[in-house]
DNA sequence: GACCTGACGCCCC
DNA sequence: AGGGGCGCCAGGT
C-alpha cells in the first residue's frame, strides 16, 4: 500500500479517538481500553500512541481524562508539565492521589454510554 | 529485517 | 493482591 494511503488511514484513526476522547463527560475519565473497545480497532497501545500525538490536533483534546485500567495517570508525563493532568483533573473536581485517580469506579465512564442516547 | 520500546491490559499464578 | 508473561501494533534504531 502507497505511503500516502497508509497516512490517511491514521489520521483517520487519530480523529476517531479523538473524537471519542472529546465525548468524555467533564468530570469524568475513561482507559485506553475502552476507546479501544468501543472503536473495535486498533489495542489499547494505539489509543495512547494517538494521545500522544494530540497536541498537533486542530481542536484540544481532553486527554486528561483518560487513565489506565487502574485509574492511573501513566500519561501525566507527556503533558507540557508533569503535574498538569493531575491539576486539569482535580479542577473538574476528580481526586487523585500518589498519581491514581481515587474514585476510578464511580468515574469511570464506558464511550459505550454514548450508544443509550442514538 | 531483527530487536526494542511504549500514555495498555488480560491471564495466571 | 501484586507481579511477571505475553499479545498487541506502530516507530525508531
Amino acid at each position: 500500500m502507497p505511503a500516502k494511503k497508509q497516512e490517511h488511514k491514521k489520521d483517520h484513526y487519530f480523529s476517531r479517538v479523538y473524537d471519542v476522547t472529546c465525548m468524555v463527560p467533564y468530570g469524568r475519565v475513561t482507559t485506553y481500553g475502552a476507546i479501544a473497545d468501543y472503536l473495535a480497532l486498533g489495542s489499547a497501545r494505539m489509543v495512547g500512541w494517538a494521545l500522544n500525538h494530540c497536541h498537533f490536533a486542530d481542536t484540544v483534546i481532553p486527554a486528561h481524562r483518560v487513565v489506565n485500567r487502574l485509574g492511573e495517570l501513566s500519561g501525566r508525563l507527556h503533558f507540557a508539565t508533569p503535574t498538569l493532568m493531575q491539576e486539569r483533573l482535580e479542577a473538574e473536581g476528580v481526586e487523585v492521589s500518589e498519581h491514581k485517580v481515587v474514585k476510578m469506579n464511580e468515574l469511570f465512564w464506558h464511550p459505550r454510554e454514548l450508544d443509550q442516547w442514538l
